[in-house]
DNA sequence: GGTATATCTATAGACAATATCGTTAACGACCTT
DNA sequence: CGGGTCGTTAACGATATAAGTCGTAGATAGCCA
């Protein structure tokens, strides 16, 4: 039986969103699924597994639910006014559709969904393709969103939690301005390490954002290459003054250590427009006395941090770790503020 | 001409303070006295100890307030001037006098200087007539200067001298000489005296020139500092004459025997010469008087033999080396009279020595490096891992050529001698910013700079919360600093050898003058003083050298290839630049390489301690001006308050006043108090520290820090953050226990260079009147160790009394110090044994002083007690050892005395009785009635936690509560010892806060009245800190209605020292460096207040400000009752000996400065200080003076044409009370009749009962401040506790 | 219905610092009337 | 000679960074009479 799908005028009336924002008109969410074509990676959604996180009203859960029926979908979201919400949606006779109260942000929530109660198990893949049966959906619009974002990007290099299933797609909501750090290009403005982690682990494309004057900031390149659905922000509750975008994550298939890379383009990027000549010498004593005596490349040491590609950074990384005086990268941290004269 | 006169220099420069913190605000008319403070006087005939001046002169202060009416236009011209001022400072001392012209005219320029302008006109014309070879010139220049390019600058009396000067030293006939002094006397502004009083410029030699010679003036008009060297006729000759009795105030340091040994100096000497041949006569003297005195043959011989050359023999920092024993040799003196000229003949040695030490420490350290360099060299040792030293030295001499070239830079882009034309863009750029800190890189000495970068460097080493290295923030302001304070010291040596120059120093007595009258200059130097070197500009030349060093020094190191596997050497740079991320914020980091780590665990660094940090050898400077004591070549102020100019203003008005002599007297005695270092201790730390293992607080030595491993790529990511966070818990572990090692290694060598010395602490204040020792790293307020490791000086005989008081500090130590005295002794005397054992075999022994509370210092007693137990008489035994007297929760005894509330005084001994209250017991007890009660009606945690309450587990919360600790603060301080009860973490976290709330409530309850007053002043901070002075500034108000808040609490201590709160907000700006940029704080910035800072900070500073001024107030009657007297805050020591009459006093001046009802005198000095100040109400809408002023509003809204504004509010209400203080009566009636929005609302009288929160049903009103009533005072009568033996005990 | 209490959410701020980039103000050279 | 225009640059302000904040104030709900 189908799950409710209602208005965004009685969606509406939840009280608190959390400083969340959700896209409720069923007609662009149909849009966007039809842009998405899902059955092409997921043939057989009998054996299609959904983990639903912050749902917050259901809107989009329900049309997905509907459109695609999955074999399950668990809906995890432990805010008080959108479980009773849900609670309503999910008391429909659908087996599938299941609502789990905890939060989201907790990685002990999804060690009890899957390790524990064992209530979700998804199976686990190789890595020569995108996993064909479970499929992760996500709303990061709030407060928390962008750092949740951000280290779960870092799951992704490091294939645990989720991604220890294998390739998970997942369809995430971030903030616009979140998006446009993720999809920067090389020598873009806001090209920074998130967008540089985000292009070598993923493959991520921009599904979906609000219409809004900033949206040139995406770049040309992102817009034409993608195509994102442009919906109103009147399809959307509630109004937070900040603009939303879909995004499309399809972790790519890939052998890197993470915290080697991690260190290397967090540093090299504070320096994001000084030429790598410089630049290297912060990456430890002696740094630059290393890396232009490895990399021959003349040109190549006159180019920025900012200009650089994912690849450029990997081959950097490599010289790194066969660097014998590199630093400690684990010690890359400042202790408690203590300060005395 | 226009004429003003000024008599000396020292005020001079308080002129120009004032001018530089003088605000153009019309605030005067807001500060009618209005006889509030004269009310204050109290009970007739009560002498005033400093209150009732100094809070008159605070109330009507000489400068502006300060807000942003002050920093826009007042603080923004004080910064420049600051800035223009050691920028021409530092043109002038590096010769570039075109330069320096051009920065007299930007300073000319600035119209609320022109007074002072003289000032730096005169610093100009003195450097400019070095250059010059002709007399004439000078004057014409001068005269040129005033007439045209200065017009309305006016010369003065300092200008004279400087032509005086100029003329004697460039004329060649005594005719020449005579006219052109005739003539400069002649334009005299207020005297001959008065153009002679300026010792800082006219030499010695000129004065006896002018006086002697040319008897131009006669000797009675010479300043009293330069009279007896003129007097004695003594000058250039150097010839000895016959002893006349020396004049006025040095007659008391010579015995006529010393001088009589002077002139027979010969026969004696013989011996010494064979090994010494380099005593200056003065020193003979010294090793003569000494030689006279009762030694045995072994220490005369050592006599004989030490080089009392100061030069070679500052301090002992040689491990292997052991200095004379000073110490000793007094001791054994048998007669009062022999011990009196051994001191001061010590003294006088003392004298010089700290003059070399305050002024040579970056050349001994440079020479040690050389020393080990070529002897390493000599042994031809040049193995890899070279001695740090030795490296040190290889990096000095790679640095030097640089930063040699550098200067040469930056002289030739200030002498305009560079090509610019054929320069590439990026040295235009260089040779810019050359521009801005050329004049600072050229002041010292490039060898000099180098041994201070390298030092300061090293010095910093893992601090900042980094692993191996340092913010680049902090190393650049340090470096920059550092040479600051090397310029500073040098220019004040250079000036007074100026002065002194040609000044034979052949006689001893004619010595001991010239001390004296250098002591003289040198005050009035260090207080001229003022400027400082702007943050910006110690940061560039911090950056410029610390780049210089990095580029230069290298390290030997090794790693292995991860693709072969094999080890590879090679070099790397010691230090590199980088960056961290915390919390999303970049933060630049110095760091230093591994393998120099290593190396620096290893060795000691202690030269690298800057001498101003170090003890000092003589009494320090007195105090007697708000920046005049302390060391003789550094400037130290009596207010630690870096960032606080408000302070600085207030402190310097109330002490040109002369308000606050009790607070110098008291900290003068203090630093009067001559200490030694406890030679047996030392041993005994020494043998501890060698063994490198920890005990008890020493940390042991560790290697390195290894990080647990690493957990699986895959595994969860709530395992990969605890793993991070163990990391971090390991590293903070690390740093702190390396910190403790590092800090314990400071204080053990200075320790040994102290030993068998005599030295003294100088005491400054920090911001709420609480003494502290300048010197940072050793001192008696450390812990434990550095306690342990000091006695006083001076002995005196225990006696019985005495004897006593050792044993119950013994038993206090132990932390048996809640039972009556007699039982307290019975403790001791039960463990003689123990105490003989501890004493005897400190580490091979039983150790039974290690189960003290406080070990070392018991260690310390035992030794004594052991040593005096010896004697037939132990009341004979001469104790050195500082006996504590401490407050029983000193905090909650004044608030008790302030509430008069007879339940806490009895809690806090402050109420005779039989046997000692123990606060933390009973509050150990109310909790657990508490906790039962709540277990009794089923509450778990409850029964769980009801056993587990020992006294302990509340004391430091019940300690920490009167002094503000915040709810997160004392759950941390209980969660440390319920920890230990608990093995979950965060199960004894969730009840430590449980627990935390009860501690509260109980100690709520039982300490009533002191709450009520902390409330009180909680209460007071806000409305302070949230209220609005009437002539605000416009930038104040920009935004709506929630205006930038400018007023901190101010009060005055009981002894008139004027507090300032120093909480604002930060206000950092950017400032680019050669290395990156770095956030610093503008230090003439005035910014808005931290409200929540101000209100939770004043009860606790206002309650440390009481009891500092007890302590001062102690300070200087046991000094006037010779004494020997210290403090920690509320723990004061003296002798055992002293032990009864210092308790007399202490009690006496407690009574004091409790006899007045002190928060009465403050909410009065408060109505009187925030008289017209607003403040913000929320009031409901529906009321009848909401209405009306709504209507108000809406008329007068409609009169303009725009919203009527908070500004538009307070500007009405402005102009109102001026109408209102006018002394023209119509403008009074017309200010009478107008009505403002405030107006309405202080007719309605109490509005209290309307105040709102909500937001929606109120209305934001401005009304006048008004504070809340003072909560009842109790009936206790502080006179009681005179009679009260365990008030402090 | 009202008020004392406990829990919940919203919200700002301390990004306890720095590189970089865009905008604006200021300055100066040059040209035309 | 004045003024206007254009170009350059210094100066200032804004923004992003990393990636398990957090403390608090204010609102709301749950409570009782």
């Amino acid at each position: 039986m189908a799950i409710r799908v209602q208005s965004l005028r009685d969606l509406a009336k939840i009280q608190h969103y959390y400083g969340f924002r959700y896209l409720l008109n069923p007609s662009v969410h149909e849009k966007i699924f039809d842009k998405l074509d899902l059955p092409q990676t997921y043939q057989d959604t009998t054996k299609l597994k959904v983990l639903d996180l912050y749902p917050g009203p259901g809107q989009q859960s329900a049309i997905f639910n509907n459109r695609f029926k999955p074999s399950q979908h668990v809906l995890m979201d432990a805010r008080p006014d959108f479980v009773k919400h849900l609670r309503e949606l999910s008391s429909t006779p659908n087996d599938s559709f299941q609502l789990y109260c905890k939060d989201p942000y907790e990685w002990q929530s999804y060690t009890e969904l899957i390790d524990i109660e064992k209530r979700l198990l998804p199976s686990k893949k190789n890595l020569d393709s995108i996993h064909n049966e479970f499929l992760v959906l996500a709303n990061l619009t709030g407060m928390i969103g962008e750092g949740l974002f951000m280290q779960w990007l870092a799951c992704i290099g490091n294939r645990n939690w989720l991604h220890r299933f294998g390739r998970v797609k997942m369809l995430i909501w971030v903030l616009e301005s979140t998006a446009m750090k993720i999809l920067a290009t090389p020598g873009g403005q806001l090209r920074s390490k998130c967008s540089v982690v985000a292009d070598t682990f993923t493959d991520t494309k921009l599904i979906a954002t609000m219409e809004n004057k900033n949206l040139h900031k995406f770049g040309r390149s992102v817009l034409d290459a993608h195509k994102p659905v442009i919906f109103s922000e009147n399809d959307t509750w509630m109004p937070t003054g900040k603009a939303i975008s879909l995004l499309e994550v399809n972790p790519s298939s890939h052998n890197i250590d993470l915290d080697n890379f991690d260190y290397v383009t967090k540093h090299l990027l504070i320096l994001r427009s000084t030429p790598l000549c410089e630049a290297f010498e912060s990456l430890g004593h002696g740094g630059r006395d290393y890396f232009t005596t490895v990399i021959k490349d003349k040109k190549f040491l006159q180019k920025c941090p900012k200009e650089l590609t994912s690849s450029e950074f990997l081959m950097i990384t490599n010289a790194f770790v066969n660097w014998p005086f590199k630093p400690d990268i684990y010690m890359d941290f400042i202790d408690v503020f203590q300060d005395n004269d | 001409m226009l004429r003003f006169s000024r008599s000396c220099s020292r005020l001079l420069v308080s002129k120009r303070l004032t001018s530089q913190l003088r605000c153009v605000s019309q605030t005067a008319f807001l500060r009618k006295p209005s006889g509030n403070i004269d009310r204050l006087s109290g009970v007739p005939g009560r002498e005033d100890i400093g209150f009732l001046k100094s809070s008159s002169v605070s109330m009507s202060p000489n400068f502006g307030p300060f807000d942003h009416s002050q920093a826009v236009a007042g603080a923004t011209e004080s910064r420049d001037i600051m800035n223009l001022w050691s920028l021409l400072e530092a043109c002038l001392h590096s010769g570039y006098m075109e330069r320096a012209y051009s920065i007299l005219k930007s300073l000319y320029a600035l119209k609320s200087h022109r007074t002072y302008f003289i000032d730096d006109y005169n610093k100009f014309l003195m450097k400019y007539a070095e250059t010059l070879h002709d007399i004439k010139d000078l004057d014409k220049k001068l005269f040129h200067d005033i007439q045209e390019t200065f017009p309305a600058c006016e010369y003065n009396d300092k200008t004279l001298a400087i032509l005086i000067h100029h003329a004697l030293k460039l004329s060649s006939s005594t005719e020449a000489k005579l006219e052109h002094c005739k003539t400069y006397f002649k334009m005299a502004v207020s005297g001959q005296r008065s153009i002679l009083s300026n010792v800082d410029i006219l030499t010695v030699p000129n004065y006896k020139t002018l006086a002697c010679d040319l008897k131009l003036v006669s000797i009675n008009e010479l300043p009293a500092a330069v009279r007896p060297l003129i007097e004695s006729g003594n000058i250039v000759t150097g010839e000895v004459l016959p002893s006349k009795q020396p004049s006025e105030t040095n007659a008391k340091a010579l015995t006529p025997g010393e001088v009589a040994l002077d002139r027979n100096i010969e026969p004696l000497d013989k011996d010494a010469k064979e090994l010494l041949a380099v005593d200056t006569i003065g020193m003979k003297v010294v090793r003569h008087t000494l030689l006279g005195l009762s030694f045995s043959e072994d220490q005369k011989k050592q006599i004989a033999s030490f080089n009392f050359d100061t030069s070679s023999n500052l301090l002992n920092f040689d491990q292997g080396k052991e200095n004379i024993n000073f110490f000793e040799m007094f001791c054994n003196l048998k007669s009062e009279e022999e011990r009196r000229s051994f001191e001061s003949a010590l003294d006088e040695f003392n004298q010089d020595r700290q003059h070399q030490l305050e002024n040579r420490a970056t050349d001994a350290a440079k020479e040690r490096w050389r020393h080990d360099f070529e002897e390493a060299k000599s042994r031809g040792d040049l193995s890899i891992q070279k001695k740090l030293n030795i490296k040190l030295w290889e990096w000095f001499n790679l640095m030097l050529p640089l930063v040699k070239e550098e200067v040469r830079r930056c002289a030739a882009v200030a002498n305009n001698t560079t090509q610019e034309a054929s320069l590439s863009p990026q040295e235009k750029k260089q040779n810019k910013a050359r521009q801005e800190y050329g004049p600072y890189l050229t002041l010292v000495d490039p060898e000099k700079m180098c041994v201070i970068t390298i030092l300061e460097i090293l010095k910093l080493n893992s601090t900042g919360g980094i692993i191996e290295g340092m913010r680049t923030a902090r190393a650049v302001i340090s470096v920059g600093k550092a040479i600051e304070m090397e310029f500073r010291a040098e220019l004040l040596l250079k000036s007074e050898s100026h002065v002194f120059k040609d000044v034979n120093k052949k006689s001893h007595e004619f010595k001991l003058m010239v001390q004296r009258a250098r002591a003289t200059f040198r005050s009035i130097k260090i207080e001229e003083s003022k400027v400082l070197w702007p943050q910006e500009a110690r940061a560039k030349i911090g950056s410029i050298l610390i780049s210089m060093l990095i580029h230069i020094a290298k390290v030997k190191v090794e790693g292995v290839d991860p693709v072969t596997n094999e080890v590879i050497k090679g070099e790397a740079p010691a230090f590199s630049h980088g960056y961290q991320y915390h919390n999303g914020s970049k933060l630049g980091v110095l760091k230093i390489h591994r393998s120099l780590i290593h190396q620096l665990n290893g060795e000691r660094l202690v030269a690298a301690v800057q001498p101003q940090l170090l003890p000092m050898l003589v009494k320090p400077r007195a105090w007697n001006s708000w920046n005049s004591g302390g060391y003789y070549y550094t400037q130290s102020t009596l207010i630690r308050s870096k960032d606080s100019p408000e302070q600085v203003a207030y402190l310097k008005a109330v002490s040109d006043a002369g308000a606050i002599d009790n607070v110098y007297r008291g900290l003068n005695v203090l630093g009067e108090t001559p200490w030694t270092v406890n030679r047996r201790m030392f041993n005994v730390m020494s043998q501890v520290w060698n063994s490198g293992k920890p005990f008890l607080d020493i940390p042991g030595i560790q290697d390195k820090l290894t990080l647990t491993p690493q957990p699986p790529r895959d595994a969860d990511p709530s395992i990969h953050r605890e793993w991070k966070l163990k990391n971090k818990e390991l590293a903070n572990e690390f740093s702190g226990n390396r910190s403790a090692r590092c800090d314990a290694n400071y204080k053990l060598e200075i320790a040994r260079a102290f030993l068998g010395e005599k030295f003294y602490f100088p005491h400054n204040l920090d911001f709420r009147g609480r003494a502290y020792p300048l010197s940072p790293h050793f001192n008696h307020l450390g812990n434990d160790m550095s306690r342990g490791l000091m006695i006083f000086w001076h002995g005196k005989r225990l006696g019985t009394s005495g004897l006593r008081w050792l044993k119950v500090h013994l038993s206090n130590l132990f932390g048996f110090d809640k039972a009556p005295l007699e039982d307290r002794v019975s403790f001791a005397e039960s463990h003689i044994d123990d105490i003989r054992d501890s004493a005897e075999h400190p580490l091979d022994g039983k150790g039974w002083w290690k189960e003290a509370d406080k070990p070392w210092q018991a260690l310390a007693t035992c030794m004594e007690l052991n040593e005096a137990l010896k004697m037939s008489n132990p009341g004979d035994f001469v104790s050195h050892q500082p006996v504590h007297q401490d407050g029983t929760c000193n905090g909650l005894q004044h608030y008790a005395a302030l509430g008069g509330d007879i339940e806490g005084a009895t809690q806090v001994n402050l109420v005779p009785s039989d046997r000692p209250q123990d606060v933390y017991s009973h509050v150990a007890k109310l909790v657990i009635a508490r906790l039962e009660k709540a277990a009794a009606n089923g509450d778990e945690t409850a029964a769980l936690l009801k056993d587990k309450i020992k006294r302990k587990v509340v004391k430091q919360t019940v300690m920490t509560n009167v002094y503000g600790v915040t709810y997160i603060g004392a759950t941390h301080q209980i969660d440390k010892q319920l920890s230990t009860l608990f093995n979950d973490h965060k199960r004894s976290y969730e009840l430590s806060k449980y627990l935390t709330k009860h501690v509260f409530a109980s100690v709520r309850e039982l300490f009533e009245g002191a709450h009520l007053i902390q409330d009180w002043l909680g209460e007071c901070a806000k409305r302070i800190s949230k209220s609005i002075r009437l002539d605000v500034d416009e930038k104040t108000l920009k935004n709506g209605n929630k205006p930038d808040f400018m007023s901190s609490v101010i009060w005055t201590t009981p002894l008139g020292l004027p507090i300032v709160q120093p909480y604002r907000e930060s206000g950092k700006r950017q400032v680019a460096t050669n290395l990156q940029t770095v956030f610093i704080s503008d230090p003439f910035a005035i910014n808005p207040i931290n409200a929540r800072r101000q209100k939770a900070g004043f009860p606790p500073n206002f309650i440390h400000s009481l009891d500092a001024s007890h302590m001062l107030l102690s300070a200087s009657e046991c000094g006037e009752r010779g004494l020997d007297f210290a403090a920690v805050h509320d723990s004061y020591w003296t002798h055992a000996c002293d032990v009864d009459t210092m308790n007399v006093v202490l009690r006496e001046q407690f009574i004091k400065l409790h006899e007045v009802d002190l928060i009465e005198r403050l909410k009065d000095e408060f109505d009187e200080r925030y008289k017209n100040y607003l403040q913000i109400l929320k009031i409901d809408k529906k009321s009848e003076v909401a209405t009306k002023v709504t209507d108000l509003k809406k008329k007068l809204s409609q009169k303009l044409g725009r919203p009527f504004t908070l500004a538009d509010e307070i500007y009405m209400e402005k102009k109102r009370i001026q109408l209102l203080n006018s002394e023209d009566a119509s403008e009074q009636a017309e200010g009478a009749n107008m009505v403002t929005t405030v107006s309405l609302v202080a007719e309605a009288g109490d509005i209290s009962n309307l105040e709102k929160s909500s937001d929606a049903s109120c209305l934001v009103v401005l009304a006048p401040l008004t504070l809340p009533q003072i909560p009842p005072k109790g009936d206790f009568d502080v006179r009681e506790l005179e009679k009260s033996k365990y008030f402090f005990s």
